[in-house]
DNA sequence: CAGCGTAGCCGTACGCTGTAAGATTGTCAA
DNA sequence: TTGACAATCTTACAGCGTACGGCTACGCTG
């Protein structure tokens, strides 16, 4: 008998279970990205073997299915008591904390085709806040494509920045601009060296303009 | 010596190059999606053994890179002859039929982090069009923000639609509805049978409203 | 208590992936 | 003819998802 490393008590070996999996490939992805989160790394990590896992899960792709489930779980719905603005701006908050929380989210939400009670709920209770505010079916539907378009789209583009906020500036500097040519891309050139290289910008803070204009644009559909 | 199958001319076999590499990835990807796009099946289409490509490519990221220039290049530039406006409108339909003529490449996009000169240049272009109708840095880079946000977020809604505008409608509605309970989901079912599973409806034209909502707000800003 | 069904887990193996290393070919200059 | 070098191929390896079958241990029935 080997002993087991991953339990220091031997024997009461925590079972497996499929919620417990899928949280560990969400742990999992979080702490060293999607491309780390492999069948045999999450058996690993569960302190069992790879082909144990397929008597939770019926293969990966069901896990990705889980694990995207988990995040739109942790979206907290549109509230029902204030008004449409606010909700729609706090959803909208809670929606993009979650996919950078989990940077990985917003790149297996797409080819999953298939949503989940969680997903629905989610979607449901965005589509009922625009409904309850006096919006027509129609424009719910413009509503609801405008709003996550934006916010999808802006997290893709936050997620996937070549510096982050973290990072030291001089060196960010060091690494952007030797391909940025002045004469080639000169109002690239502006930008950056003007607003977006400054100490006092953060990309994240766009966020709100768009989405401030996007709720005043839609509220003035209202009667 | 076996009989090349790839090429029925057998000797005066094309040159490959870096450019051919990645215009047969393109071809590929298109045809069979970018999980089909192997080392060695991007090699067989050239009539190549795989190592071969490595000759002219640095390793299979540096094709996925070339694959996103391609498209970037496919993107027309915003006009510099018309209004703000409708330069924008035709340049954000520009981007909009190009990511979906080649659905994988949103899914690429992110993770790419080293832009290529196409890339740059349509940047620019976008930027210098602000600039060029009045607006501040600031606000162009609002604007830039906004606008790209929304065609990324609406393309990848709109490619990854369980159902395609060629399907026949009744087996949409068949594959749709089971799971989509009007207990459950009211909102969700209000729309779907009132609106999204109607004939005449189209996701895709959602798109226009969105995007004139967005102009429209950050027109309102220049002096 | 004996026997057994089965839930849960594991070992092995297969075809696929990207690519490192070295051998081999084709072409042109000297 | 010889040599150099650019271009291609052969072989090999580690890692991937997962099909298939074997093993263990518990709960039920007789």
């Amino acid at each position: 008998m080997q002993a087991k490393e991953t339990t220091t008590t031997t024997h009461p070996r925590v079972p497996l279970t499929r919620d417990r999996a899928l949280s560990a490939a969400v742990a999992l992805a979080d702490a060293e990205g999607i491309g780390s989160l492999t069948m045999r790394k999450l058996a690993q990590e569960l302190g069992v073997e790879a082909m144990s896992l397929y008597y939770h899960v019926a293969n990966k792709d069901d896990i990705l299915d889980g694990m995207v489930e988990i995040v739109f779980g942790e979206i907290e719905l549109p509230s029902e008591s204030t008004d449409w603005n606010t909700a729609m701006r706090q959803r909208a908050n809670s929606v993009r904390a979650a996919l950078t929380r989990h940077p990985w989210a917003i790149s297996i939400m797409e080819s999953r085709t298939s949503p989940g009670p969680a997903t629905l709920r989610h979607h449901d209770g965005v589509l009922g806040c625009c409904r309850k505010a006096g919006f027509s079916i129609e424009m719910a539907a413009h509503a609801f494509s405008l709003i996550d378009s934006y916010i999808y789209g802006f997290v893709l583009q936050e997620v996937n920045l070549p510096f982050n906020e973290a990072d030291d500036l001089e060196q960010v500097v060091e690494s952007i601009m030797p391909q940025l040519s002045a004469d080639d891309y000169p109002h690239l050139f502006e930008l950056a060296t003007e607003l977006v290289l400054q100490p006092e910008y953060a990309y994240g803070n766009e966020f709100g303009y768009g989405l401030g204009l996007i709720l005043d644009g839609l509220e003035q559909s209202l009667p």
